[in-house]
DNA sequence: GACCTGCTGCGGTTTG
């Protein structure tokens, strides 16, 4: 057989050699062959860099260099502008060799290779879905020209489209690009998180038995692990009181300070990702450990990277990280998850236990990826010296991330949700969207173009519902003319022409930090900023000097103290089903896990106490004070349903990681309201209770109706265990 | 008690 080197085009061949590579990989191998034996759909799924870009890229260059016709060959769609100038850096020179012009297509790209791209459309662009919008919207005829041509259009990241409204955007601008002319084979590339059969049901939902899947096999690294305990020390915990010294109030006697001695002692020396969950933890962290380093007269090792800072600092993390000569610690949010390049580290920590296993793979996927290094994992949990709630008894924290090791071993990871709450609101722009690239389209046609197959499908009369909606005289986006087509209404032209339309998803107004003329990054606008305020960001301290209301600019400087700004959204990353029960079963089992530090260890054998108490009075409700506490060890969003249940009744409940907190009531006084709680058990009747439906960008020109009865559909198959509730209540009151 | 992502076209100015 021949290998599949002997099967690429003879100028691609030569820049294989050029590389030095010895052999390709057997991914790369793999869909060479895949690809150029037909005209397939491929999904490849491998770690991040396994090779996946060029495994597509080597075998479609090749192809498209060969043909004749003109017009784009390649779209290759990228969520990050990052890592579309990271593809351009690594396919640039082989591009260049065939011949092929290679146009990177986004925000912050120049302009005269676009508009070169427009004129005479060939070879292969680089672009994001916003770009895509943008180019559909405002120059239908180009796009036209550009994308009735194409023979390829390859997906990377694929895995970041899974969910949300950005995914479901792109859903619907693949359908419009394939309405332009021919439809090109979808190449996804993902990294390997859950079931690659539900991401080659995304990349071809009208035919996903029929994508090849290409899966890089086995090469589990050994994984090492840990989970380490720490009690809080003192009553001023979670402060972020400074003093013009520096020092924070309390002394730092809190458990924070203990993980930052031992983050400090344990990874100055290396090249390592901490996970701290939150912007402001990053902050937190970062700053005590640049002044460990500080106080010791030793250079810092450890850096804060999240999407408040500046493009120019967190590259200059990236940089380091990448290049390896300085060890460097990242202290990050999420934004160190997806493939931005930044080599192999020894080590992932992360703060606080785990709250998704999808979240925690792609963490882990970033150590350990050399063959014979194994994967180093630490996961720091705090919980409170003395416990108030009988909840805290429980030990929570540590249960939490005992489960979520656990169910990382059984290679458990969270499916996406199958009814998407974002679909109306994507709904609603990409009408808009589809009405001005057609200059007017039916409603029958609007239908085929977007809503007929699953991400994006819509019975016809809630998309009917929809329309009348959006064209209500309140609303204004859309009007129907006497012929049947819908056109733009007053409303619709002004929100269509807005430069933050291409987008799906919202951005706050925030204010930019300058130092020096750098800039540093922004915070939220419900930040109070005046002239001789402290901050505390970047991992520094810093004084404010001015402050440009109109341009929302606030100058700088270096200053010993610093206080952290407001970054939080008010609502917790939800946990799935499967998290919730395996708490239980790790407070039901009587194992000791190696990997729990003595004192992690001791938080499990006292949360294990606790509920042999409460499990054996039935475990349903726990009394604490005048609140109720009612155990599901159900995810987040079945909670939300319970405690809507609640509402609806006239009680005041919020939802928890495990369970709904019920207060004004105890278990006695919940079980007389059972009869009334009975009578609220219907899907529709408890949708008329909740609160807050609109959270995506375009729910406001959705009608309420519609809200509440998706909201129904999402939650209707959760009702028959909610059924059994007033049961639990009944048995545990009694 | 959370995180992340994106952006046109035009007119003016500056630079090679």
């Amino acid at each position: 057989m021949a290998s599949s080197y002997d099967l690429l085009h003879r100028g691609v061949q030569r820049w294989v050699r050029d590389q030095g590579w010895t052999e390709l990989r057997q991914v790369q191998d793999r869909a060479i062959r895949a690809i150029l034996s037909g005209d397939s759909d491929i999904l490849i799924a491998a770690a991040t860099a396994a090779g996946k870009t060029e495994a597509a890229f080597l075998p479609l260059l090749g192809r498209a260099a060969d043909r004749d016709a003109g017009g784009i060959a390649i779209l290759y769609i990228a969520p990050l502008k990052a890592l579309i100038n990271d593809q351009a850096r690594r396919l640039g020179g082989l591009c260049d060799d065939l011949g092929l012009p290679l146009v990177r297509w986004h925000g912050d790209a120049p302009q005269g290779p676009k508009e070169r791209a427009r004129r005479n459309p060939r070879g292969v662009i680089l672009i994001t879905p916003e770009s895509i919008e943008a180019m559909l919207i405002r120059r239908p005829t180009d796009a036209r020209r550009m994308f009735a041509t194409l023979e390829a259009i390859v997906i990377d990241e694929l895995h970041a489209f899974l969910r949300g409204p950005r995914g479901l955007h792109l859903a619907g601008l693949l359908r419009r690009i394939e309405a332009l002319g021919t439809r090109p084979r979808r190449i996804g590339l993902s990294a390997t998180i859950g079931d690659p059969k539900i991401a080659a049901a995304w990349l071809r939902p009208d035919a996903p038995e029929a994508v090849t899947l290409i899966e890089a096999e086995g090469g589990q690294p050994e994984l090492r692990l840990q989970v380490r305990g720490y009690a809080e020390r003192d009553a001023l915990v979670g402060t972020d009181a400074i003093d013009a010294e520096g020092r924070r109030i309390d002394g730092e006697a809190d458990a924070l300070s203990a993980v930052a001695d031992h983050v400090w002692r344990n990874l100055r020396e290396s090249n390592n990702l901490l996970f701290a969950g939150s912007r402001r933890n990053v902050e937190e962290l970062a700053d005590r450990l640049r002044r460990r380093s500080d106080e010791v007269g030793v250079p810092n090792a450890f850096l804060p990277h999240h999407g408040n800072l500046s493009r120019e600092l967190r590259e200059e993390v990236e940089a380091r990280l990448k290049d390896g000569a300085v060890p460097t610690t990242a202290v990050a949010t999420t934004t160190l998850e997806l493939g931005i390049d930044i080599g192999s580290v020894a080590s992932v920590a992360q703060l606080g236990a785990p709250r998704s296993l999808a979240g925690l793979r792609q963490r882990l996927g970033r150590s350990g990826r050399r063959a014979d290094t194994p994967a180093v994992l630490r996961i720091y949990v705090r919980e409170p010296a003395v416990p108030v709630d009988p909840l805290d008894r429980l030990r929570l924290p540590t249960v939490r991330a005992a489960a979520a090791v656990r169910l990382l071993l059984a290679r458990f990871v969270e499916p996406p949700e199958r009814h998407d709450p974002a679909l109306l609101s994507v709904a609603v722009q990409q009408i808009l969207s589809l009405t001005v690239e057609r200059g007017g389209i039916a409603p029958a046609a609007l239908h085929r173009a977007l809503f007929a197959s699953p991400p994006l499908a819509l019975a016809p009369a809630d998309l009917a519902a929809l329309l009348r909606g959006m064209a209500d005289a309140e609303a204004g986006l859309i009007e129907q003319a006497p012929d049947g087509l819908l056109m733009l209404g007053r409303e619709g032209e002004r929100i269509t022409e807005r430069r933050d339309f291409y987008a799906n998803f919202e951005s706050d107004e925030e204010w930019t930090l300058v130092a020096g003329g750098r800039t540093l990054g922004t915070i939220p606008l419900a930040n109070a900023i005046a002239i001789g305020g402290l901050i505390g960001f970047a991992g520094r301290r810093w004084r404010i000097t001015a402050v440009d209301d109109r341009a929302r600019v606030v100058q700088v400087t270096t200053h010993p103290a610093g206080r952290l700004p407001m970054f939080e959204n008010g609502s917790a990353e939800p946990i799935h089903d499967r998290l919730a029960a395996e708490m239980r079963a790790v407070l039901e089992d009587d194992d000791a896990p190696r990997w729990l530090d003595a004192t992690a260890a001791g938080f499990l054998a006292e949360g294990r106490a606790t509920w042999r108490v409460i499990g054996a009075s039935g475990g349903g409700l726990i009394e604490a004070g005048r609140t109720t506490h009612l155990l599901t060890w159900r995810g987040s969003a079945f909670n939300h349903l319970a405690a809507v249940l609640f509402v609806a009744a006239g009680l005041h409940a919020e939802a928890h990681d495990i369970g709904v907190a019920i207060e004004g009531v105890t278990p006695g006084e919940l079980g007389s309201r059972l009869p009334e709680l009975m009578k609220l058990l219907d899907i529709r009747r408890l949708s008329e209770s909740v609160e807050g439906l609109r959270r995506e960008k375009y729910d406001g020109f959705v009608p309420e109706s519609l809200l509440r009865a998706a909201w129904a559909d999402r939650h209707v198959a959760m009702l028959p265990d909610l059924q059994a509730l007033p049961r639990t209540i009944a048995a545990a009151a009694v």
